[in-house]
DNA sequence: GTTCCTGCAAATCCTTTGCAAGTTC
DNA sequence: GAACTTGCAAAGGATTTGCAGGAAC
């Protein structure tokens, strides 16, 4: 059960411990494993509880530290919501943007090669260099939709 | 001097603390008049020390407060940038997103009626109802792209 | 043995809140 | 005078940092 997953993001993880004379440890260990199995988009707090179920004893600043090494290393990557970041998988995952409903947190992914060429255009025309970019749009999902309105239909029927 | 910026903003200004029986103060006429004047994609920080060059003793607390009644009076709008958010004026003007250069800080507008088309045909697609959006883009400006490249030059001529 | 890791507690940053005193209506 | 505002200090939440003890190399 544990060896199967992420094979090559560990691969990936190890060979970067190495080349920047930084330690193996099983907390390392730990959190990436979790991290590899767990849903996407995970907040600190969802991935301490996680890796908490398997090693009480590991706590909050390393899940910390740990998340900036797999961000370095081009495993992770960071969402910046509002109040608190979340994190994502990133290795050889295609650039995505996101849809973030408000009543129920769900966060929908999407791309648009359109909306990234129209972007690169505008910035070519002011000689604008882009190096990343944050793309959130913020709504209903379709059943948070749906439940509201069958809610309203339900008080003014 | 002091009368001529914004007078229509002043008067919506008024007219939501009316509706909503709230109070005028010399405090919020300093704060709203400084903000109006002021450049655009302000800090609260930035704010705060205008705000103080002419009432010293106006507090952090109520430029935080009064930049909230902005928003909902519709006046302000809040960038949330990565640290810290800026607050911009949003009385008449059109949607617009942003460039920010890392280097330098400064921030460019940019409209693109067709990014927001497409924005809403994806939405549609998923059946997300789309209340806001968030589109930053980070990178290198014109000028301090030029900047590093002579420096560049510089060091191998 | 040296260098790196870890977890705790404390510190930091930005923002909000409780409260007593002061203003506006 | 009732209701709202203010500024301070304290609280809050997310993230980072100092440090002494522990682990990896």
């Amino acid at each position: 059960m544990k060896s199967t997953v992420g094979r090559e993001e560990k691969e990936v993880f190890g060979a970067y411990l190495s080349k920047n004379h930084l330690k193996r440890s099983e907390q390392r260990e730990v959190i990436l494993d979790t991290f590899l199995r767990s849903d996407r988009h995970l907040s600190v707090d969802d991935l301490l509880q996680m890796v908490q179920k398997r090693r009480p004893d590991i706590g909050r600043t390393t899940v910390y530290r740990t998340l900036k090494l797999l961000q370095s290393a081009g495993l992770a990557q960071e969402l910046a919501l509002d109040g608190q970041s979340r994190f994502e998988r990133d290795y050889k995952r295609e650039h995505h943007d996101h849809f973030i409903c408000k009543s129920c947190g769900a966060i929908f992914e999407f791309t648009s090669p359109d909306i990234e060429r129209l972007q690169d255009e505008i910035a070519a025309d002011i000689g604008f260099a882009i190096e990343g970019h944050r793309h959130q749009i913020y709504g209903s999902c379709r059943s948070c939709t749906s439940r509201a309105s069958r809610a309203e239909a339900r008080r003014s029927p």
